[in-house]
RNA sequence: GUGGGCGUAGCUCAACUGGUUAGAGCACUGGACUGUGGCUCCAGUGGUUGGGGGUUCAAGUCCCCUCGCUCACCCCA
């Protein structure tokens, strides 16, 4: 029979992995509830046009990546290439604005798009993203990126850059696009085929490209802080100002172009430097017109996501402590399985971690499973215990072991044991 | 969508220019220790060499097709 395997570009996380998961997440939530921001769980699906809408007819995820079938009823729906979409919908949607006095909000949750997969990219892939709305202040886009600083020390992450930039606004971008056409003008023929095809739709895609000789040229080009118009300039060095108050390491990439097409003024990347070709751990920026495009009142913001498999490939989980199983049964023969089997739904109804092995494997191989799944202690229960109304209860890690009452036993697991 | 690299035991990898019964470490099971884990030693289980076809006296090795993985481009978290 054929063995059914996984999609392309789909993964299971593994026990183990999953420890770590569990961790970088629990630390994210810590790490957003000190900012004071709150959780919104929202849909994988979403109406397509709301991602046509927001982040670009012309870009490359909605043009070619994303995940769209039709409904029963005939209506366009896509899997969620991103998350800030949705966001925004729901926000508007529930007019969180005057319903609740909460404008930061997390999540956490699968996206997908069909890209070729790749080290550090996978067409489902996990994000944590957080957005905060309503504040066009360059403070909160310091507190923003302080935050992300934050969740990546206390993970323990070394080897990542923050870098920044900003990309104006629609005041002033109309005359930075300008100029960079000026500039690349009479240089056409020379930039690599996608780079004349930005040169129509995108020419801030120019100064991100990869191809040695397209960055070359872009080298000279018109630079982005130029043609900031005051107020975004203003913005931007707020933001400067305030990420140094706040202590937050950071670089200006004055070739940082998010792909997405709602971005305005600030943008920035968490680069992790042993990750390969796909390196960005975290990015975001400001987008101040969304909420409005979408429907709802001008409201500006700013969010960002962090690539969940980046982060946690670039996790040391060697200081991750080991987990314990707490109390591992060991019985031998068929009545003291009977026996052990009721404790064990004992031990249960007071929280108190206890596994069973069902085997009725000799001894040695139950102890060697106990100390795979590095039990604390481990309960003996035999026909010599059977009879004498015990059981052994043995601490591994310091090889000591003495007889304890069944009757005793809950109470003193319960009282005694700290897992 | 385009290119490169690679598919041998659960995992990591061997097997000289094609040549006998495809090996090792780790893991697993058992024993040394008749009911007590880790360490050590010994033994054992485990393979349609991704799949299909071809060349040959002979294919893990060469050729073709196919499936899969992987890295990079593109793009992005």
């Amino acid at each position: 029979m054929k063995q059914i395997q996984g999609i392309k570009g789909v993964r299971d996380v593994l026990p183990g992995e999953s420890d770590v998961w569990h961790h970088i997440r629990q630390k994210a939530r810590d790490v957003f509830q000190t900012f004071g921001y709150s959780e919104i769980v929202i849909p994988v699906i979403e109406f397509t046009e709301l991602f046509t809408r927001s982040i670009g007819e012309t870009t490359d995820i909605v043009e070619k990546e994303m995940y769209t079938f039709d409904d029963r009823d005939g209506k366009k729906i896509t899997l969620r290439p991103e998350g800030t979409a949705s966001v925004v919908r729901a926000y508007i949607e529930h007019n969180v604005r005057e319903t609740s006095p909460f404008s930061k909000l997390y999540y956490t949750g699968p996206m997908f798009r069909r890209e070729r997969p790749q080290a550090g990219r996978y067409r489902q892939f996990y994000q944590i993203g957080a957005e905060v709305f309503g504040i066009g202040h360059s403070m909160i886009d310091a507190e923003v990126l302080s935050m992300l600083n934050l969740l990546l020390d206390s993970l323990n992450i070394k080897g990542v850059e923050l870098q920044i930039n900003s990309i104006g606004c629609p005041q002033c971008r109309p005359a930075f696009r300008e100029a960079l056409r000026n500039f690349f003008a009479d240089k056409r023929s020379e930039l690599c085929e996608n780079c004349q095809r930005r040169f129509e739709f995108n020419p801030l895609r120019i100064l991100d490209c990869k191809a040695t000789h397209c960055h070359k040229l872009a080298e000279k080009a018109p630079k982005t802080l130029d043609y900031l118009c005051s107020e975004c300039l203003t913005h931007f060095k707020g933001l400067q100002d305030s990420l140094k108050t706040a202590g937050v390491p950071y670089v200006l990439n004055q070739r940082l172009v998010r792909g997405l097409d709602y971005y305005t003024r600030t943008t920035f990347e968490f680069v992790g430097t042993s990750l390969g070709a796909q390196n960005a751990v975290a990015a975001g920026g400001r987008y101040d017109n969304l909420v409005e495009e979408l429907g709802g009142p001008s409201t500006p913001a700013i969010g960002f996501s962090i690539g969940m498999e980046r982060l946690v490939s670039l996790f040391d989980n060697s200081s991750m402590e080991r987990r314990s199983s707490g109390i591992f049964i060991a019985a031998l023969g068929e009545t003291a399985q009977e026996k052990a089997f009721f404790l064990l739904t004992q031990l249960h109804r007071q929280e108190i971690p206890a596994v069973m092995d069902y085997s009725g494997g000799s001894l040695k191989s139950q102890m060697r499973k106990a100390d795979k799944l590095n039990a604390r202690h481990v309960l003996i229960i035999g026909e010599d215990e059977l009879a004498k109304g015990i059981a052994i209860l043995r601490d591994m890690k310091n090889k000591t072991q003495e007889e304890v009452p069944f009757s005793e036993i809950v109470q003193k697991l319960r009282g005694e044991i700290s897992i």
